[in-house]
RNA sequence: CGGGGUGUAGCGCAGUUGGUAGCGCACAGCGUUUGGGACGCUGGGGUCGGAGGUUCAAGUCCUCUCACCCCGACCA
């Protein structure tokens, strides 16, 4: 037997720790409050990378890499970035066995080394925009840490950049959120709400925070990305200026916008089930994996020799394995893949080499339809059009979970019921004290303001005054 | 930092009124197996989280300490 996992509707989050660790995902580091990315974790990031990577680029970005160390008061120059990161800051004191005359804190982000160098690299507005991201490691000390959703240290990609106008910048803002849907629904398969960041929930030292919020298998809400309007707040604080076509020194405008590991803890959360992992195709390390039976030696030989055959033809245009493991028999590999979160298993055994077919398993239907016979030959076309159809179910089934576990109070006792129950969408006058009363009573937070509002006015959820938007109300990760 | 819990083999656990450590899984070898988590035999593996104390004798009792997990306050 391989580790049980909890069910889900036992403890979600034994469950998740479950799944994560059975899967091999990753694994408790020594230091408290980090993790090992496993190398099955880290071929999921590094899929997750390839395709946010690709977009970046596509959108005229350009990779870097800067210092790990920041200096203390580099921290400091900007009032509200200062005030949001300082309880959470790692900070070295000693090198070289020595103290060192000024503390360098390890990055919670960048933006404050980065914005030190623009003002360096900046001077006129030809020099603009700049378009840098960054894929690196960040140290955030919190209390209480989760794997891949909240750790001490984790890997993301950071991107900032520096723009002529409030305009541009406003719009490379949005450009990036609309990568991150993108990137969140066709590769990921995930259902996000795209929205604007209530004033408490913002970044600290942005002017405006945008967010791609998603529900997780438990119906609370997780931030799996932000990007971020950061206006001309650090670029006085840095003194980024240039000069613009009629001669002015005037600051830049800027952004800055994440993606972290915690879009793993989003992919188990949104898809996973009891079984274990659920992987869209399009991110999945091992994207069809093939299980050969055998009876007896000669069996063996013949059913070893097509399923290298098939092996090979898939591979040119698929992430595949050969489960070849002779030791274990074939009901387990089934259970094993399954809890891995392969998309498509191929069975392959006497009979079938015999009738010159193979069983197709998918890991997204329940056992009783999940299987279909193909012939061998028809197996490219098979195999890509079946992992087609896993991404876009695995994405329905999200969309469909998130949908009937989505209300629209318009009283507050609704409220209060509907956010013990998934998410609540009701309007709101953009009260910070409304806002933080609800949050006292009910524990759920404002996740966004969606983008997409139908435009009517209407009465606040909690005090009745007049409100022009409505919010996503729900517990969060 | 507050509340709760757990530390005994890689994992999960048992260990009685104190008597010098055991079970299941996993692991190794051999054989039989293999269409939904196979079985038999043999074998390896332990500073009982750490320190101190009580005792002829401590996994067990006492004191202190550390780590980790869960629930809250804070956050990608």
């Amino acid at each position: 037997m391989a580790q049980k996992i909890t069910p889900a509707s036992v403890d979600f989050s034994r469950w998740y720790t479950d799944v994560v660790q059975a899967a091999e995902l990753a694994d408790y580091a020594p230091v408290k409050g980090c993790m090992v990315i496993r190398p099955y974790g880290y071929a999921l990031w590094e899929n997750i990378q390839k395709a946010l990577d690709q977009r970046f680029k596509a959108t005229g970005h350009k990779n870097a890499y800067f210092p790990l160390f920041i200096p203390e008061s580099f921290i400091k120059k900007e009032a509200e970035h200062v005030e949001g990161f300082s309880p959470e800051l790692a900070v070295v004191t000693y090198g070289g066995g020595k103290p060192l005359e000024e503390p360098l804190i390890v990055r919670p982000t960048s933006e404050t080394i980065i914005n030190a160098m623009y003002a360096q690299w900046v001077r006129s507005y030809r020099d603009l925009p700049v378009l840098i991201n960054q894929w690196c490691n960040v140290v955030r000390w919190e209390m209480r840490t989760r794997l891949f959703l909240r750790t001490t240290e984790f890997l993301w990609q950071e991107g900032h950049t520096a723009h002529a106008t409030a305009e541009e910048a406003m719009a490379e803002t949005l450009r990036i959120l609309e990568i991150y849907r993108d990137f969140a629904e066709n590769e990921a398969g995930i259902p996000v709400i795209p929205g604007r960041k209530s004033e408490s929930e913002k970044f600290a030292g942005a002017v405006e925070s945008y967010t791609i919020e998603a529900m997780m298998g438990n119906k609370w809400a997780l931030q799996a990305g932000t990007s971020h309007f950061l206006g001309q707040n650090f670029a006085k604080a840095f003194g980024i200026q240039f000069l613009n076509r009629e001669n002015q020194l005037q600051y830049v405008w800027q952004t800055s916008w994440g993606v972290s590991t915690r879009m793993i803890g989003a992919i188990v959360m949104v898809h996973g089930d009891d079984q274990g992992l659920r992987l869209p195709p399009r991110l999945a390390p091992i994207q069809v994996v093939i299980v050969p039976i055998w009876k007896n030696e000669e069996g063996r030989a013949q059913v070893m020799a097509m399923a290298e055959n098939i092996l090979s033809r898939l591979s040119q245009e698929f992430r595949c394995h050969l489960d070849d493991r002779e030791e274990l028999s074939p009901g387990y590999k089934f259970h094993d893949w399954e809890m891995r979160g392969v998309p498509l298993r191929i069975e392959l055994g006497p009979k079938d080499v015999q009738k010159g077919q193979a069983v197709l398993v998918r890991r997204d239907l329940p056992r009783e339809e999940n299987r279909s016979s193909v012939a061998i030959d028809g197996l490219p076309t098979a195999v890509q059009d079946t992992l087609d159809a896993i991404q876009r179910n695995l994405y329905a089934q999200a969309l469909r979970f998130r949908e009937e576990n989505t209300f629209y109070p318009t009283t507050y006792e609704e409220l209060r019921e509907a956010v013990a129950k998934g998410f609540a969408l009701s309007y709101w006058c953009g009260s910070a004290d409304c806002e933080a009363a609800i949050k006292e009573d009910t524990k759920a937070t404002i996740r966004c303001i969606p983008l997409q509002q139908d435009g009517k006015p209407g009465q606040c959820v909690y005090c009745g005054s007049e409100a022009k938007e409505k919010a996503v109300f729900a517990r969060a990760f």
